[in-house]
DNA sequence: CGCCGCGATGTAAAGGATTACATTCGATCG
DNA sequence: CGATCGAATGTAATCCTTTACATCGCGGCG
């Protein structure tokens, strides 16, 4: 493989007619152009990007960090935000952080050694490290949150109206006639958690129902639901909502192991739409994310302020959708 | 941010020292080693990977593509990789072809450009745009394959012995009594899936049921496989075997719809032992894949191509292990 | 006392592309 | 016909780090 040199050499022209006219062949004559491009391909002259960098200052890639890559729901994700960054010109470099701080840690370093351009992270959590460099730039520090959504961190961010998702499944299964409901969540901290129970509650308190939602903390794992759903079933509830399809999952399991029958026994809803769900046993009803424009914009808000666009949005709010399928029914009288 | 200019002229020394105390600390004395760090943290000194891999020529990356990064055996790979890559000093970029292969080649240009120093392909199809390089360099090219393998490509690979697993599962099956078994592979350009498609084959022939065996071609996809199981269950078999855990769920869906129970009317297999597996209805009964391991594997392999180790193995064969649970029992008589 | 060797440090080239600025040359205009 | 303009191309600085080689100073040895 040549370089630069090489190839401008060999067509008798100057390193930068080469260069330009790979960036800008509406810069060069029609012919240097053809008798560039001839050498190009028959060389197979491709630019080093590590020489490109230094000299531009852009990577031209987008760091994606997720607090698990076997989350289907972060796949659908990372597919989205792939396609936009190819639309515009950037790789991305997915790092897997296990939810580790440490982890967490190693990568925004990449952030700070200019090995990426900007950082997206799904999940609540910002790496330490980054704090200081929100603090000096403000907005215009190139990172995105994705999914989650915490003010006090002050991060752009793109993500659904959690709390008002979650009023719609309760409320839906309110209206099918259920009293006593179950509720799995996420962690704690989990802001996104946070702001679905309450709009869970909300919904509840609006049908003088507020006292009659148990709720049981989970971590969005199938293992968390199946154990927790164990429990809420020696407490007479009709109906269990998890805050995610995989706990759906594992309540469906733990019930079907408990010898009961869903819908017939007892109606479980999900929470994100995984390409999965409508496989379930039964066809799981559950709150659609959409999980692919979530990654897409959340590369196109990164792009913009990397393009020092004017006051890029703080917050993207993309649409919920209910999805009726088979595992919610009336509750049995 | 600071440059190492900067650094070098705030600690009183020249860039080379800067240099030798964050790469060969043991060659610079105790103090000035100590002069120097104190300056590199309270500035935030950190190196432009930029100019460090134009320098060396390395990009300390790997790029693994995957066929469809929502597919949760992937996930699992992807893990593996992630973290042999991180303990190996590189970082992974994840691209996800969407079995397209115009963009595989996208990606595999990031191999020529030395944006990347190796590639890792999950899948059977080796980009066309690396033909060239794999003839030029051999062995020494720095690609390798992981999970299929196909011998005329030519490249390192890391995978199970596929026949050998999907006669195992044929084994169980037949062992519980079933003679009229269903199978639905992955597509047919797949090598793996003719892998266990051939050792199914000889499993049964080996028990005089060459020709009891119903073979449906499906794509790995649950979708597929729902469709294909509304098929076979008008065959009169009393089990099926999926070639992905994926597909497993299509089929103990369609099973449902049809009025029928697993294990009860009919048994199931899958294949991967995907995480969710436990957690079907029934739990399924599958054939696991080290997923980690092979990602681990593969990105070990191409680190020792990498470093010019002799001969590195040209291909490795991991364990696969059968895992009874319980979609699969004895045929109802 | 002079020389050698060694540890610590400095000097400067190299790595490959981009791009501001300079130059060239033919065409156009008054 | 000379000045001017613009398109096409060239020259060379620049991005930042690593590292081969040079230098320096000092202790030890003959």
């Amino acid at each position: 493989m040549p370089t630069i040199i090489e190839v401008a050499a060999m067509a008798g022209v100057s390193t930068a007619t080469v260069s330009r006219v790979l960036s800008r062949p509406e810069q060069v004559s029609e012919e240097t152009r053809r008798r560039v491009l001839e050498i190009v391909h028959t060389s197979g002259y491709a630019p080093n990007v590590a020489a490109r960098s230094l000299r531009t200052l852009r990577a031209a890639k987008i760091l994606l960090t997720v607090p698990d890559i076997s989350n289907a729901f972060f796949a659908s994700v990372i597919r989205g935000a792939e396609e936009a960054a190819r639309d515009a010109g950037y790789s991305v470099v997915v790092g897997d952080t296990r939810h580790d701080p440490a982890v967490e840690d190693q990568y925004a370093d990449m952030l700070s050694r200019r090995e990426v351009d900007g950082l997206i992270f799904l999940g609540h959590r910002l790496p330490a490290r980054l704090a200081a460099l929100l603090a000096r730039k403000g907005a215009a520090a190139p990172i995105v949150n994705g999914c989650e959504y915490s003010p006090e961190i002050g991060v752009p961010s793109v993500h659904i109206d959690n709390a008002a998702a979650s009023a719609d499944a309760i409320e839906h299964l309110i209206a099918l006639g259920h009293r006593a409901i179950g509720v799995i969540t996420g962690p704690e901290i989990s802001p996104i958690s946070r702001d679905r129970l309450a709009g869970a509650i909300a919904a509840a308190e609006r049908h003088g129902l507020g006292d009659r939602l148990l709720v049981r903390i989970g971590d969005y794992a199938a293992e968390s639901a199946f154990e927790r759903t164990a429990d809420l079933l020696t407490r007479n509830v009709t109906a269990i909502f998890c805050f995610s399809d995989e706990m759906a999952m594992g309540a469906l399991s733990a019930i079907g192991d408990a010898g009961l029958s869903c819908p017939g026994d007892i109606s479980v809803m999900g929470f994100d739409d995984l390409p999965l769900a409508r496989y379930f046993q039964p066809a799981l009803t559950t709150i659609a994310q959409p999980k692919g424009l979530i990654g897409r914009r959340a590369v196109e808000l990164l792009v913009d302020i990397l393009r020092g666009v004017e006051s890029p949005s703080q917050q993207v709010t993309l649409q919920h959708e209910l999805v009726v399928r088979r595992s919610t029914a009336p509750p049995a009288e």
